[in-house]
RNA sequence: UCCUCAGUAGCUCAAUGGUAGAGCAUUCGGCUGUUAACCGAAGGGUUGUAGGUUCGAGUCCUACCUGAGGAGCCA
């Protein structure tokens, strides 16, 4: 008979049985007669047990001898035990080794301390450390949980070219591409010009996909290539905004919370936190948000935006995501859709996660007048040309619109309580690394 | 692009301008319930690169390289 191959995340089903679960080697613990190999599987961590005694000599000599990340087939009765970190253990009677990796040349990741710029060259051995894998764990839980929330309240997936003619906001640094022939093109920064004429043909989408900036950007919280999710929706208002970007953040914190306490646990993360996102969210008009700022110190004076100190001060006053709105037109793009009352604010909100974390979302209601729009792209000195089919949108059945843009990285950087962004994605890719 | 800090053993870090050190990893030995196991021993170095000051430089000075943190800009 054939013994049955599971997984150690399934190692609860199979308490009494003798099975095989393939892995690597974690760790290994020594005590003379008896070895602890810690076997690890991607589901999950599972002590080992190997008697001396109980085994022919070969064997043992074999599993005492294993070295870090060697990968092997274990074979054993699983037995629950408290004493083991999984709570199941492994009573080995076999061992298959598939690679050993030679003592003289061993796995560089040992268990202690390492410094960021070892781990960021070994990023693709570092994927296998546990506080990796949970970070890793929960950002596959935040894309399936926003591409969740926007399928099932009526938006189409519909995704955006990344090779694009001209830039989306005038004002950001793009990566050039000297690909086709007649002129220039550039990776996108944005889908949204793109998404207001989906949003035309389908009332409400969005694409979610990665996009690029050439900022010289150095920060905890930058990366030079990032995901960003991105609805857009027909006939909605600055205030359908917001309710929408509060609705999905609650509804994804949620499923995180749902379906990855463990992992938020081997973050070390305090969920009483994220159990507090709830809706609705504060709200606060840049006007205010520069007086409070003033208040607390800042240097900043109305007109201008937002510094990194300023974002995270504003965001520590609350114990949920803050919704600033009202801008100063000259400080956001474009194509931004001024207050009626008062044309030099612009009818946008930016979402600063509570924590000290920052901008995760900023968006706002797009101008729907052909002229105001000409206008707008004459002033800012972009070629008119490349917006011509943008401009179309305002000839033929133009109406008020608007949408938002998540950062995925920001977002889970925030959910897991991470110092930087650079962990929230498997192969980072910022100003000085390009490797691996 | 600018500012600040750092670079010493495979890794993490010590070392008043005066003999280059420790822990982990590796090798050898010991230990039948370990939890980053522990105990004993061994091997392991062109102190990022190039100049300079000095009787003498890991240490001081200059330039460069690499990285980290931050600013501006942004999600």
């Amino acid at each position: 008979m054939k013994t049955e191959r599971i997984t150690i995340g399934d190692a609860s089903k199979h308490v009494g049985e003798t099975v095989q679960v393939p892995g690597w080697l974690y760790n290994l613990r020594k005590s003379g007669k008896i070895v602890f190999p810690l076997l690890r599987d991607g589901t999950g961590l599972m002590q080992c047990v190997a008697v001396k005694s109980a085994l022919p000599e070969a064997v043992f000599d074999t599993i005492k001898d294993l070295t870090q990340e060697s990968s092997v087939v274990f074979t054993g009765k699983i037995r629950a035990d408290q004493r083991a970190p999984g709570g199941y253990e492994m009573d080995v009677e076999n061992v298959d080794v598939m690679q050993h990796i030679p003592e003289s040349d061993p796995y560089p990741i040992t268990p202690k301390d390492h410094g960021i710029d070892f781990l960021m060259d070994h990023r693709h051995l570092w994927l296998r450390s546990q506080r990796q894998h949970a970070i890793l764990g929960v950002r596959h839980e935040v894309i399936r949980a926003v591409r969740d929330y926007f399928d099932s309240h009526g938006f189409t997936l519909v995704d955006t070219p990344i090779f694009t003619p001209a830039a989306c906001e005038g004002t950001t640094t793009l990566f050039e591409v000297n690909y086709f022939e007649d002129e220039k093109a550039y990776l996108a920064q944005s889908g949204q010009l793109y998404n207001e004429a989906t949003a035309m043909a389908f009332g409400k989408v969005y694409c979610f996909g990665p996009t690029f900036r050439a900022e010289k950007s150095k920060t905890r919280r930058h990366l030079t290539e990032f995901w960003m999710v991105e609805p857009e929706m027909a006939y909605a208002t600055l205030e359908d905004v917001k309710r929408v970007g509060e609705e999905m953040i609650v509804f994804v914190v949620n499923r995180v919370l749902e379906n990855r306490r463990a992992e938020l646990k081997a973050l070390e993360r305090d969920v009483s936190k994220l159990e507090a996102i709830q809706t609705p969210f504060p709200r606060m008009s840049y006007d205010d948000a520069v007086k409070l700022l003033q208040s607390k110190g800042s240097e900043i004076q109305w007109g201008g935006d937002f510094g990194g100190t300023d974002e995270t001060l504003l965001s520590q006053e609350h114990n949920r995501p803050l919704m600033v709105d009202g801008y100063p037109s000259a400080v956001k793009a474009f194509y931004m859709q001024p207050e009626p009352s008062r044309p030099e604010v612009a009818l946008c909100v930016d979402i600063l996660a509570p924590e000290g974390y920052g901008e995760i979302i900023g968006g706002g209601q797009r101008i729907h007048d052909y002229d105001l729009l000409l206008r707008r792209i004459e002033e800012h000195k972009l070629p008119k040309q490349a917006f011509d089919w943008y401009l179309d949108l305002r000839r033929f059945g133009t109406v008020p619109h608007g949408g938002f843009g998540m950062g995925i990285e920001r977002c889970v950087a925030w959910i897991c309580g991470l110092e930087h962004i650079r962990e929230t994605i498997a192969f980072p890719r910022m100003l000085y690394r390009l490797h691996p």
